[in-house]
DNA sequence: ATTTTATATCGCAATATTACGATATCGTAT
DNA sequence: ATACGATATCGTAATATTGCGATATAAAAT
């Protein structure tokens, strides 16, 4: 096996899941950070304040990418890298609602 | 490789990575609602409404227990687990202080 | 045209995750 | 004591992730 079985889940579980799969690294933290932080990013700084490899950051740049939390446009001869405004907020959204929905009070032991 | 190079981010990056990590699959979410709607949850009905075999399921529970998002006590014969409120307060925190680092008016690109 | 610079992709090795059958454990009822 | 029901653990196969060196690509500078 080895397959998370998506088929019996809800399409919202399976969306949040990919969402979340795609920030639970701390790389991919780290290179969101920066994104944020510093509003004009691009994939050669990351290499030099980072401890990775160009070959590793430019693989989480595209999984965040292809889970679109993020969106890249070439500047010339770099490319510059931001936050898609859209997956981020069905992000804060989503996993708002299911955050939100234990309200801690009642506890059952 | 396959191993992730904790040692160079922070604590706080790795934290909230783990965290995520532990809820970023449809089962794990799934298996979380129903802690939350039905405030007594006990591993069996899972079994039964979740369409995967009771070894996984098991399985899906421990890690949230590791993680520390869930807490089980022994409850006669079957076990009761619920949220453990002190992380879950953890994550909306640390996700929330992340999500909302971001400002999503000036965009470069 | 050639070199330089920035990023992407390929291919691989190491490790992690997912799922499940089989089996173990352990409290409860008989 | 034995059998039963609920959950945990073990072992294993399939697949996914992580990281990186090597190489490819492509725009800009020389």
């Amino acid at each position: 096996m080895g397959l998370t079985k998506s088929e019996i889940f809800t399409d919202e579980q399976n969306q949040l899941s990919t969402l979340l799969k795609a920030i639970a690294h701390p790389a991919r933290i780290a290179i969101l950070q920066r994104i944020i932080i510093s509003n004009t990013c691009i994939c050669g700084d990351l290499v030099g304040e980072l401890g990775l490899a160009q070959a590793t950051i430019s693989q989480h740049l595209k999984e965040l990418k292809t889970a679109g939390i993020i969106q890249g446009t070439i500047e010339g001869v770099s490319v510059c890298y931001c936050i898609n405004p859209k997956t981020w907020k069905l992000l804060e959204d989503q996993l708002g609602a299911f955050l939100g929905s234990y309200k801690g009070e009642l506890s059952c032991c």
